[in-house]
DNA sequence: ACCTGAACACCGTTCAAGT
DNA sequence: ACCTGAACACCGTTCAAGT
């Protein structure tokens, strides 16, 4: 009962700016983004929630600091790639970055919303799209060319795009023929376009999906737009 | 006091469906979508909350039939579009519908986090999608080309790009200054690059602003790159 | 058929108080 | 310096009850 050495409690480490983040990041990556509220948070790091707020101004706080810690992993693992970057190397060496951070959000789902909500700019962020910019500098591209370039390539520059729908979701394969049969006659363009997607490739998931392929033709055809605009200046 | 013809009292028209989602986009509209709240909402039509129950079923539905009302009139003013899309023509006709679309959600500027968020898709964007699609088909796209075209374009198909980051947001043109030669050792191509646009175009907003220009120029490197793609074929 | 009052289980956040 | 209990103002939602 007394304030010191109770037997057998742990010592628990003290709460600390970096642990409620990392604290943060693991509860949204385990319970998704809505799962995330401070007292859920405090719980998870053996506090109340109340103690948060000595670490953190506030839960948007909470999330600008998620972010800064997921680029900043985004920028660790970027700044390990070493590849040339003049002239047409440019093209290379920006995709390869870009894919790269991709991979980091995958690990977290959820993070690409929670970016695309955030006002106050994460200096990881800004540290991201400056090492961007000095590649396509190094590849010849004007500084209004590089500033059109980070405006076309939008969220993609961070390797993500958001999904606007997904006519699977929520529908098991079975039902899924039925609706397309329903809907045949409202959206006749859709149903034969998927319809004959799924003929082409009957190994993927009947359809729509965001996969690597489709993030990847986009983004190819971006770079491949702003490489003919570069070499013609 | 008696149940029927209290002097002066309004008739008050009854709750339905469609109210209830035009109210929701007109709270929306005046005080941003963290002010759309059940409570809110009902106050604005002159009733309880818990009598929206009764014509939705929850939140979540009222953001999907907000959704669905928004595209509705997308679908009304790109309707009225009658362009030739035959051949080569397919890029022009896709064009003003895109940028007819975006009009529309230049109108509710809290519109497009709201779609991002949407799981069960609304009738009237696959409306929308379906005559988009057919426009490409028109224009000679094969339906794997058509299906790559749509994922390439995501959320821009519906005419809005989402911000990733603002450096000028919640400083004045002042602090900007101060801001940017502070940062300026962190960050060198980004000051490099902003100072420039800046001095290029005096009259612009400091440097980064999604305006009408940026989202054209990522719309046409898209919709270029498609077309060369096609004329290949 | 349509609307509501009371109530519940949650939020984020404050503030004075504990060690 | 760091943490917490009690409390406040707000959510979305339910259910039984009113007309």
């Amino acid at each position: 009962m007394a304030s010191q050495a109770v037997p057998g409690a742990e010592p628990r480490t003290p709460l600390s700016r970096e642990r409620v983040l990392r604290a943060a990041i693991s509860v949204a990556d385990s319970g998704g983004i809505e799962s995330l509220t401070m007292r859920r948070l405090a719980e998870h790091l053996g506090a109340e929630a109340m103690s948060l707020y000595y670490h953190v101004a506030n839960k948007e706080d909470v999330l600008d600091g998620v972010v800064d810690v997921i680029a900043t992993e985004i920028n660790e693992v970027v700044d390990r790639i070493d590849v040339p970057a003049e002239g047409a190397d440019w093209k290379k060496a920006v995709r390869q970055r870009i894919l790269s951070a991709r991979e980091v959000l995958l690990r977290h789902a959820w993070a690409p919303g929670v970016f695309e909500t955030r006002t106050n700019t994460s200096l990881a962020v800004l540290r991201y799209y400056d090492a961007l910019l000095g590649l396509m500098r190094a590849g010849g591209f004007s500084n209004d060319l590089a500033h059109h370039a980070l405006h076309a390539l939008g969220s993609r520059a961070l390797g993500f795009t958001q999904e606007l729908f997904d006519p699977n979701s929520g529908a098991g394969a079975t039902d899924q023929a039925a609706d397309l049969a329903e809907m045949a006659g409202q959206f006749p363009n859709l149903v034969g376009m998927l319809a004959e997607i799924a003929h082409d490739d009957p190994d993927s998931t009947l359809g729509w999906c965001d996969d690597q392929s489709e993030f990847e033709f986009g983004l190819d055809l971006i770079l491949d737009g702003l490489d003919r605009i570069r070499e013609r200046a």
